[in-house]
RNA sequence: GCGGGGUUGCCGGAGUGGUCAAACGGGAUCGGCUCAAAACCGAUUGGCUUCAUGCCUACGCAGGUUCGAACCCUGCACCCCGCACCA
């Protein structure tokens, strides 16, 4: 335990340096800047390993950023706005068991859970908390920007009410209807959260068709899910046994089933009002006049019809299973069908009209499926919905509307539902309801409804010249990585109207009406602009921060309306565009796209956003985080068990890409002794003597070779990538060095401190330990980043035959050995081979090209040609001096093994590989 | 269904036409150090043998292109993520 406790005293010991030399509070000045962000989390808990991979995702590059010589701004505020903080402060005033073991496991105290009955004070506890979790893994975020959103802060409150009406006045917000999960008891909507049953569900849009009744100024409603079959109507079917209701709508009168009235009054108009009934059987046998077809329908009962059921009214196409069985059934009864005083000859022709082709099926595709699925009675339930499922599948997606159809033919099914409902409602033939698709019971124990929200206010992701600018802005951004762009180019399109506005939890309100708050996802997109100033808008007073102010500091507009307006002006400028915001892949079609639209909506092109990036879900030792298997492990606790550090290189080594990193635990246990090797190697190398040595090029070489990979690995964000090479590679290098010769203690200095300064993004605290060890001015964490030099591929060719000379030795136990040297004509058929390759990789062929140079040696030619077709020619063909040369300068080396070398003569060298004889 | 991403050795995961039996890390086995263990160091880790300038088998499955395929093309199977008003 006494190794944790020296960790954790060293770790603590440097942020506290950070912190008093102020490193991270990042002022304008003339250097170039770097400006990088992560999402604001929301503060109701406490950080984990999840969130942890894509704070030090944007961690490691501002860290990255910082040493390539830019004044790299980090700041992190906190989010609350929205519900889950208010209706859980609900809950624990209502002294809700779940809601309180849910702060129970958070670790808050018993006494202290009375307090977060009041919002604010999830915000008062969990954001120091938060803060210091984060400070703990030794991040580099400047605090003095931090803030929180809502009300309950004034400064970003009216921040929000800026953006807002900055947006409304280009008719970027707009007023409309929408659908939502309500409680009729609550009277407010029914997230996902607050729900007893039916996670998931949502609402499904119908249209109601108005079928007319003849010489009668009655319209009886019936909806469907298919429009499209609208077009293939064959007759109404009402619930023989209900008794309907008549209604006055507007200036209509609609007959519908009973339960229908609060449907309409819920979701079209309030002013509803009943003003009659209807028997069915005063309806059975009557003609009615639905829409888009030029043909009446014939009124006739089924019993499965249920008048609670929608409207209570269905129209048949007969091409649904279930119509075709229930037609079939009436059909084989004409009695029957005369005792209801229908008219036998009329029914008896009722057939499915042929409206849609599907490839790979016939014309009459309900009796197709119905054969299909071997359905012979309605009484097979279960296999009915399946082929009705199916079938409506296949229509979807396959369909086309035949030539029967007027001006549809042609129109794939799902482009002729979109214009058969416009045409319906243009037409005044017919009116959107919405229904659940499942049953949803809110946490009072009420079944949900669907209400229609008239007044709701939309976001107008939909707008056409909007999403171009979007686009445009997406076409200029570097995406980390790029395989991510199809997914944003698809969402910037797939975004409709977002409702941004709520009745219920923490916020903004809307600024023009002050019934509604604004929602979380929409107070959240232009906000890294308030970094800028965050920290010097905290003490100003509410009144000055106009939208006068705000449209001077971030849009330049007018004359400056203070000097505080000015230098906030000052401020923004220098910062802005964002330069990088990292998140979870599952923000790009929310978060990410909001941010593009609202910065394209507001800003000026130069201040749009520049890069972002995505990144997978962790997992945890290999499995998905949840709730149910207790592997969410908080920040703290990984810190406590592992220090800052091994935390950082282990979530930072998970993945990276799009792939799902790793939390291994393993790995984080094993790294704390790896990253001593780094002090260690300070220690000694501080005042290693040595001279020059032979092997020196090849480290110096190599040494570059590494941080260019680095480099290219760190500009990509491709951490894993970056830390392998800078830690693991860079360290395997150094230990060959180490054996391999008599160091020169100059050149190790150089060397580690261009490893410390690369993987000080990674591992700040142990870099900074070692930087003080090998007696570096400064901090690391200043330190410029190391320019890579020259590659010679020479110097590999010599350590690789170096090396595999000693192997072959050590594997033998030799205590003396000799060389032999390729014969210089091999060396010949390498270069030559090298030429002749550039135009053929035929072995045949090659060897043809290569024969007339080399006479009686055909049979060896020709184990060598089959050799090298296989790639295994060295970067460079040495010579035999230079291979000599490489073996005397490592003879100190053979003798450090044990064993005498010779060069000798023979013939079963190869260039670069000499033959070795025990 | 739509959109996106995947499938590599005991495991995680590099690799996108030859230098690949496959980086790096983990694990395992053997050896060193040690009274012993941890840490640390060395070796081995697809199979066969002639231990090699060798052969065979292998990168989801099946075909194809090529002198040559983990990598390119076609088809199939399986897995993951998102599909909205929710942070």
């Amino acid at each position: 335990m006494g190794f944790q406790e020296e960790i954790h005293k060293r770790e603590a010991a440097w942020q506290k340096k950070w912190q008093e030399a102020k490193l991270y509070e990042s002022t304008p000045d003339d250097r170039k800047k770097f400006f990088c962000t992560f999402p604001y989390p929301y503060v109701n808990g406490l950080p984990h390993v999840g969130h942890l991979f894509s704070i030090m995702r944007t961690e490691a590059f501002a860290r990255y950023k910082r040493a390539q010589g830019y004044n790299v701004l980090f700041p992190q505020g906190w989010h609350a706005t929205g519900s889950p903080i208010a209706t859980a402060a609900l809950r624990v005033k209502e002294k809700e068991e779940k809601q309180i073991k849910i702060l129970k496991d958070l670790s808050v105290p018993d006494d202290e859970i009375p307090n977060f009955a009041k919002p604010e004070h999830w915000i008062e506890y969990f954001v120091p908390r938060y803060k210091k979790d984060l400070a703990s893994v030794g991040m580099c975020i400047d605090w003095r920007r931090e803030f929180h959103t809502t009300s309950l802060n004034p400064q970003y409150d009216a921040f929000i009410r800026w953006q807002f009406l900055t947006l409304k006045e280009k008719g970027y917000v707009k007023q409309g209807e929408h659908p939502v999960v309500w409680c009729p008891k609550e009277n407010m909507p029914v997230g996902d959260h607050d729900r007893l049953s039916g996670e998931g569900e949502t609402s499904k849009e119908f249209i109601w068709g108005k079928f007319r009744l003849k010489d009668s100024d009655l319209i009886l409603m019936a909806g469907t899910t298919r429009p499209d079959a609208f077009l293939g109507q064959v007759s109404l079917w009402v619930d023989p046994t209900a008794t309907y209701k008549i209604v006055q709508v507007k200036d209509e009168k609609w007959v519908v089933g009973e339960p229908a009235i609060q449907k309409i009054k819920d979701q079209y108009t309030e002013n509803v009002e009943e003003i009659g009934e209807i028997h069915a059987n005063e309806l059975i046998g009557k003609w009615v006049q639905g829409p888009v077809v030029d043909y009446e329908l014939y009124i006739i009962p089924a019993k499965f019809i249920d008048a609670n059921v929608g409207s209570g009214i269905v129209y048949s196409a007969l091409e649904d299973p279930i119509d075709l069985l229930e037609m079939q059934t009436m059909q084989q009864d004409p009695d029957g069908i005369k005792e209801l005083g229908l008219d036998v000859d009329l029914v008896m022709k009722m057939k499915p009209k042929n409206i849609i082709d599907v490839p790979s099926m016939g014309p009459n595709l309900g009796e197709e499926i119905m054969k299909e699925f071997d359905i012979t009675s309605y009484e097979q339930r279960k296999k009915v919905e399946d082929a009705k499922g199916e079938l409506n599948r296949r229509v979807f997606r396959k369909g086309v509307m035949n030539k029967t159809c007027g001006k549809y033919s042609g129109m794939p099914v799902p482009e002729a539902q979109e214009a058969i409902i416009e045409d319906v409602l243009a037409a005044g033939d017919g009116a959107m309801f919405w229904e659940m698709t499942g049953k949803v019971v809110c946490r009072c124990q009420t079944e949900s409804i669907i209400k229609v929200v008239a007044d709701q206010w939309f976001m107008a992701y939909d707008d056409k010249e909007w999403t171009k600018l979007a686009h445009e802005c997406l076409a200029n951004m570097k995406l980390y990585p790029e395989k991510v762009r199809p997914q944003f180019e698809y969402v910037l399109d797939w975004l409709k109207e977002w409702a941004c506005t709520r009745e219920y939890g923490l916020g903004t309100r809307l600024p023009w009406d002050d019934s509604w708050l604004i929602e979380s996802l929409s107070d959240s997109t232009i906000y890294m602009a308030y970094y800028t100033i965050a920290h010097k808008i905290k003490d100003m007073p509410v009144d000055e921060l106009t939208q006068e102010f705000f449209d001077y500091v971030f849009l330049g507009k007018g004359n400056a309306p203070s000097e505080r307006a000015e230098e906030f002006r000052k401020e923004f400028l220098y910062w802005y565009p964002m330069d990088f915001r990292n998140s979870g892949k599952d923000l790009i079609q929310n978060h990410l796209s909001f941010s593009i639209f609202n910065h394209c909506g507001i800003f000026p092109k130069e201040h749009w956003p520049q890069s972002f990036g995505a990144n997978g879900w962790v997992t945890v030792n290999g499995q998905k985080m949840s709730k149910s298997l207790g592997n969410i492990i908080p920040v703290r606790q990984l810190v406590t068990e592992y220090g800052a550090d091994a935390t950082r290189m282990t979530i930072l080594n998970g993945g990276e890409g799009l792939d799902d990193p790793n939390w291994d635990s393993n790995f984080a246990r094993g790294m704390g002794g790896k990253l001593q090797l780094l002090i260690e190697h300070a220690k000694t190398f501080k005042d290693a003597a040595g001279g020059e040595t032979p092997v020196d090029a090849w480290l110096v070489s190599k040494t570059n070779e590494l941080v260019q990979k680095t480099t290219d690995a760190m500009e990509l964000t491709n951490f894993r990538t970056a830390l392998q090479v800078a830690f693991f590679e860079f360290n395997q290098v150094v230990k060959w060095y180490l054996s391999r010769t008599e160091p020169n203690g100059t050149l190790l200095r150089d060397v580690l401190a261009k490893q410390l300064v690369m993987v000080t993004a990674f591992i700040p605290h142990t870099a900074e330990e070692a930087w003080n060890e090998l007696g570096m001015d400064g901090f690391v964490s200043s330190a410029d980043w190391p320019e890579a030099g020259a590659v010679d591929e020479k110097l590999d060719v010599a350590e690789n035959m170096i090396r595999h000379i000693a192997d072959t030795l050590k594997k033998k136990n030799a205590k003396k050995a000799s060389l032999v040297l390729a014969e210089d004509w091999k060396r010949d058929v390498y270069a030559k081979f090298d030429i002749h390759v550039e135009k053929t990789r035929n072995p045949g062929e090659l060897l043809q090209l290569l024969a007339p140079d080399f006479p009686d040696k055909s049979e060896e030619l020709q184990r060598l040609v089959k050799f090298l077709v296989k790639g295994r020619t060295p970067g460079h063909i040495p010579t035999a001096e230079e291979e000599k040369e490489w073996i005397s300068s490592a003879k100190d080396y053979f003798e450090k093994l044990g064993v005498t070398v010779e060069i000798a003569e023979g013939t079963n060298g190869l260039p670069g590989r000499p033959g070795i004889a025990v």
